[in-house]
DNA sequence: ATGAAAGCGCTAACAA
DNA sequence: TTGTTAGCGCTTTCAT
């Protein structure tokens, strides 16, 4: 490997030159940047970022910290934030906690050890103050962690009314929410909007907890039409909810939309996918992660934040789980 | 930050000796070490690793390298590398390229600058020989690099082959297949495996290029249908193919499976999640991931690797589009 | 068994 | 304008 030391002696000059050169601080002659310049091509030299990381306290690395990249919401997130930190420079480690404690713990203590940068949390198993306590610039993506940690989330709250209210439009009488799993954030502002309307309309509902998980929706949704057999509305939690509801019914013999509608939430690619397309609450989870690289960058180059919180809308895409449209 | 200095400080001891207490290398006294370890305990000592680089010049992270995490081949394979890589210590950085050249080139050199001890690759938009100038450890994953660098594949040759015949046991007459994307491997192979088949037993067949992308692979579906109405049985070259396909079909009133079959590839989640499921052959996705990862770390700790070549044998799994199955 | 000191590659005062 | 030097935090040889 050649060092700044190689190309000194290359060029004829010390190694503050160099460092001056590469930093473009500093007064440097005409002259001495020509041979500088020409040694760093002729040695191929690369700055070892480590050693600049050692001085700086700085790695030019920020983590995402997620519960785990294959459920499908969070490979566009994740991918979104591989983006933006490319093009600022910044080079992204991934870190799958699967909402365990003890992960995320161990991830902070070596993520904190290799000077990250900044972490964007799509997790939250600690305490808020144990956040607080790292020290270090912070995002929460799709989860509340604090007053004073910037937060991108989406409107859950009122994508759960839109959702519900969508179903009752198209004639359902009888709802069921699949909620997502309980105290994580999104699966309670859902279902929270998803009460406001039900009660609103004082209609005849009910709520089970199918987790985002499609095993675990299709066994729900058995369950539920053994013991509510005039179920005619599904406000699934999640599109992979969704996904799991659908298969149940199919399996009961239900026809999708005519007696039993569904609605998902989150618009993942499987929604378009699915024949017939699933009717979803969308958000738009690609300028989520791409905002909240951009916030956990401002906050590491200093720059002011305006907004703590950002609420991004949500959206209804009509397919054909609710109505008979052309997909 | 506390340093080794603040450490050996309160304990009385030299740098050195709370460097061997941490390594435990070398001679250190039952008081001694029990004073350091008092004395990292109060002060909550954690070394820094950056330091430890500069020195070692190794950082215990390793690159996984794939063309878009959104693609739902890969997040599986990254959960899977990034398991592997907590269980032996490591940390994971991870690249989009899109299959760029130069993006891959400019994550090379910010990758070795920060010392990564080792890439797997799931993309070759390089030469070859580009590979090994980087003189690091490195595995090729759903991807052949060169004959010595250590690879990880499914059989997609024979998984052609399987996939095709399944297609004829199930009585199709007209085959086609939708290619993935010219020049990837893979692809390659699973067409191979196609055209061995239907050369063997003389059966009609066409070939059309989809790449892996499902509005792509819709739009050539309804083309095949214009020019090959009698089409009666598809081998998509992934299950995101597939779902293009059966989208298509679904607007063009082709009932699957009894007028038209169709099969993919992968055994991504996708699959069984559809109604009806799509017969597939399924790649051990999660096992390949943490094979390479494995082989990767093998090589960093200069461990001796038997097999330059893993195949890992494909499933074939039965779902709803090629059989009236229950799924 | 332990410490002093040099060095990993780079940056930034401070002199000159 | 340039070089010398100390130092970022850690490891390791070499004395002792």
């Amino acid at each position: 490997m050649t060092t700044m030391k190689d190309v000194a002696k290359h060029a004829g000059v010390s190694k503050a030159t160099v460092s001056r050169v590469l930093n473009k601080k500093g007064y440097v002659s005409k002259e001495a940047e020509a041979s500088v310049l020409k040694s760093i091509k002729e040695l191929n030299y690369q700055p070892n970022s480590v050693a600049r990381s050692l001085y700086h306290k700085t790695s030019g690395m920020i983590a995402l910290v997620l519960p785990d990249i294959s459920n499908p919401f969070f490979p566009e997130l994740a991918r979104a934030v591989e983006d933006v930190a490319l093009a600022y420079g910044y080079t992204v480690v991934f870190c799958n906690t699967d909402e365990e404690i003890e992960k995320e713990k161990r991830y902070f203590e070596a993520l904190q050890q290799k000077y990250v940068d900044g972490i964007i949390l799509s997790t939250s198993s600690q305490a808020p103050d144990e956040y607080h306590k790292l020290d270090l610039p912070l995002v929460a993506l799709d989860r509340f962690l604090g007053e004073n940690i910037p937060t991108v989330v989406s409107e859950n709250k009122r994508g759960g009314e839109l959702a519900t209210q969508h179903l009752l439009d198209n004639g359902c009488k009888n709802l069921a929410h699949l909620r997502g799993p309980e105290g994580v954030g999104p699966a309670e502002d859902r279902l929270e909007g998803f009460r406001k309307v039900v009660s609103k309309e004082k209609c005849s509902y009910t709520v089970r907890t199918a987790g985002f998980d499609m095993e675990r929706a299709k066994q729900e949704t058995y369950k539920l039409f053994q013991d509510k057999p005039d179920i005619d509305g599904i406000f699934a939690g999640s599109d992979i909810t969704a996904a799991g509801a659908l298969h149940a019914l199919s399996t009961l013999g239900k026809k999708v939309p005519e007696e039993v509608k569904v609605i998902g939430f989150d618009g993942i690619p499987l929604g378009q996918m699915f024949v017939p397309g699933i009717t979803t609450m969308e958000q738009s989870i690609y300028d989520m992660g791409a905002l909240a690289a951009r916030l956990l960058i401002k906050q590491i180059e200093k720059k002011p934040i305006e907004n703590y919180i950002h609420e991004f809308p949500v959206h209804l895409v009509v397919r054909g789980t609710t109505e008979e449209v052309m997909t």
